[in-house]
DNA sequence: ACATTAGTTTGATGATTAGCTAATTATCTT
DNA sequence: AAGATAATTAGCTAATCATCAAACTAATGT
């Protein structure tokens, strides 16, 4: 939980994420998107890796980046239902409030 | 939003909202509640104060601390729906899919 | 075999962070 | 006016972080 959000207080993390979310990229596309040098953008792919958000496929030289949109899912919205918002998914105990028509 | 995830990416700070999630505490009550100084348990309602996550209210001696529901529910949610699950609250384009029955 | 391309690792630097003790401010209580 | 209590600020340290240039590894092309 920590390792992700620590993943996503990163602008550039999470910009990297909205990218891969319209599909796989690899390192030094993504790298072309940002104003940083490439070993800069590696650690960033490292955070996310780590943090279990992306996932690599090494093809070739290149390396695919593609996004773990479960993870992510999984993270945000349990965290937000044990909260009371965002669904009552794996249950955040309270339960929503159905008002009577 | 860099603000509230670096709020949300330290454990501390994360079981702090959680306490409050069931009502206002006193910055004394909330530094009970954990093995660290109160200096620096001063200092993590600092960063979520910054964020806007929580709000204070000064009676007495006491500083009372109380959770900002509204803003990590746009928070999460609203970062949620960007990615397409999570509610298509205040909207993050791709709206849900709706299958035909 | 050699050069090129793609990406990561290494090592350094400046900034930020979490933690502490000690000092300070503000509000009671006696 | 003191003393006690609640919380923050000040000043410090050790650790982590984002960044870069340079060195390295691996795969492809000639």
């Amino acid at each position: 939980m920590t390792d992700i959000f620590k993943a996503l207080s990163d602008p550039t993390r999470r910009e990297v994420l909205r990218i891969l979310k319209s599909g796989p990229r690899s390192a030094g596309d993504l790298a072309e998107a940002f104003p940083v040098s490439k070993p800069t953008m590696s650690a960033h792919f490292s955070v996310l890796r780590t943090a279990g958000l992306v996932s690599t496929q090494k093809t070739g030289k290149s390396v695919i980046y593609h996004l773990n949109v479960s993870v992510l899912e999984e993270a945000l919205l349990g965290f937000a239902s044990a909260f009371g918002f965002g669904e009552n998914r794996a249950s955040g105990r309270p339960a929503k409030e159905k008002e009577l028509p």
